[in-house]
DNA sequence: CTATGGCACGGATT
DNA sequence: AATCCGTGCCATAG
């Protein structure tokens, strides 16, 4: 009944095995694209627009686990599963207005291709032109140069539809692109993110209220204006700082997607997303792993029918076709497997980090976890490479933190300095630290302050302020 | 003289 | 094989 999963663990050919290891590399905004390309160039393979569990290919009625394959799991456990929902278009409204897929050319490079692309489906045939206007009108920031009265005018259009189209924009890939400002794109960029937590609702009064407070940092004003203790507007503005991107149109897309483009302040769609019942602490983690894209894909098989009646030198060449799209079906299944297991025993494993945050997260090495499931190593840093994950508390991080080996301990120095109560120098708290049982040299306390933007001793005054930094 | 940051080395990790 | 990380040594600022 639950079949393809662990048979499909052994790869099958040199090609096979190629081709797993470099999509599992991909996150899924660049797996979307490679997606893309193989549909639009091999006819053989299908994108099926339908909600199917992955795993099982049953049909669902609705997001979530699907019920026949979050098999056996007790109370503790975490559910893992493959989400049929792709992660870019969160709160997709279900108009089903079918669109033949455009076969241009893709030329995925490209921040205006890359929005259409995303929006192909939802888009009026009417709009497609004004939605082209508006992105090439942009500037550099990826905001608006012109209200939307303008842009109305300019393109004949009615304002609704202008603004209906401009909706539509900021839901996609780089969220809040062609809004009016930076205040603006923060807002919708919280509007995607799931909306559990305080944190959200403070961060959005904060954006609303205190936007240029914000940007000045002057922390105690907006805590005395909201009345709220400013360690909790701290927190919030650290929120904002990590998870949002004031300027959408610099994300990703002018540093090309190279390892070394990964600026880690910019906000991009996670890859998985973690949630649990708040009221619940015991309760188990629900994991979804979303797919690259909505729906899913196989063989077509009106196109192997078609072969069958085909003559000649033409039989061969769709064979290859064929095989081609059952080669990268397979490995996207077996890369939905590797992340499905992963994610499995990584939540396990680090369930005190996933709801209390930072400084319980247990040291593990990649290896170790490849020992554990049984895969190579390098299986495992190429699955963790380029995703990123939501946690419940709303925070985007990197998969990749989940391997940091000192965060633990830097989360722990920031809370002796906040806690001090005069200036402790770093050979001090490297004592504390030795005391509890964590034994890292001087200079290595001197690293970690670096990193968490903490000030040398000397210069940290026993006043609140701490932490000095621009964007 | 003390606290820090820079440079560079070696071992671990990827 | 390439990269990351912790650390020791040394120059420098206070």
């Amino acid at each position: 009944m639950f079949q393809v999963q662990e048979q499909s663990q052994r790869p099958l050919t040199t090609a096979h095995l190629a081709q797993t290891m470099s999509l599992l590399l991909l996150s899924n905004m660049e797996l979307r694209d490679t997606v893309m390309a193989e549909l639009s160039s091999n006819p053989a393979l299908e994108l099926v627009e339908e909600t199917v569990c992955p795993n099982c290919q049953r049909r669902l009625n609705n997001a979530g686990p699907c019920p026949a394959c979050s098999i056996q799991h007790q109370e503790q456990d975490p559910i893992v599963f493959l989400s049929p929902r792709d992660s870019f278009r969160p709160s997709r409204s279900q108009n089903l207005e079918e669109q033949p897929p455009d076969h241009e050319p893709a030329a995925p490079e490209d921040l205006t291709t890359h929005v259409l692309q995303q929006l192909a489906s939802d888009l009026h045939p009417d709009d497609r032109r004004l939605a082209i206007y508006i992105l090439s009108s942009l500037d550099e920031d990826g905001f608006l140069q012109d209200p939307p009265a303008i842009i109305a005018r300019s393109t004949r259009s009615s304002f609704f539809q202008v603004d209906r189209v401009l909706k539509l924009i900021s839901q996609v890939d780089p969220p809040g692109l062609a809004t009016t400002g930076p205040k603006q794109a923060l807002l919708a960029q919280l509007d995607l993110l799931p909306d559990d937590g305080s944190i959200l609702r403070l961060a959005r009064q904060i954006i609303e209220g205190y936007f240029t407070e914000l940007g000045r940092r002057e922390i105690e004003k907006i805590a005395e204006g909201l009345e709220i203790s400013p360690s909790k507007i701290r927190q919030a503005a650290a929120f904002i700082h990590d998870n949002l991107n004031p300027y959408p149109g610099r994300a990703f897309w002018g540093s090309g997607r190279g390892p070394q483009g990964s600026n880690p302040n910019v906000y991009h769609s996670p890859d998985i997303l973690i949630t649990h019942n708040p009221s619940d602490a015991k309760g188990p983690l629900v994991v979804e792993i979303f797919s690259a894209v909505s729906g899913w894909l196989r063989v077509n098989p009106m196109f192997s029918k078609a072969r069958a009646r085909t003559n000649g030198d033409q039989i061969e060449e769709w064979s290859k076709y064929i095989e081609r799209a059952s080669l990268f079906v397979k490995c996207l299944q077996q890369r939905n497997n590797t992340m499905r297991r992963l994610l499995q025993t990584l939540v396990i494993k680090q369930r005190d980090f996933i709801m209390n945050g930072d400084r319980y997260l247990k040291p593990m090495t990649r290896a170790k976890i490849a020992d554990e499931i049984g895969v190579h190593e390098s299986t495992i840093s190429r699955a963790v490479a380029h995703k990123s994950i939501a946690l419940p508390d709303g925070r985007i991080i990197p998969l990749a933190r989940f391997f940091d080996r000192s965060l633990a301990v830097r989360d722990r120095i920031k809370e002796i300095v906040k806690n001090e109560k005069q200036p402790l120098t770093d050979d001090q708290i490297a004592d504390i630290l030795k005391n509890e049982g964590v034994n890292i040299a001087r200079r290595t306390v001197a690293k970690y302050r670096s990193i968490e933007n903490i000030l040398p001793a000397r210069l940290r005054h026993r006043n609140g302020a701490r932490n000095g930094e621009q964007v």
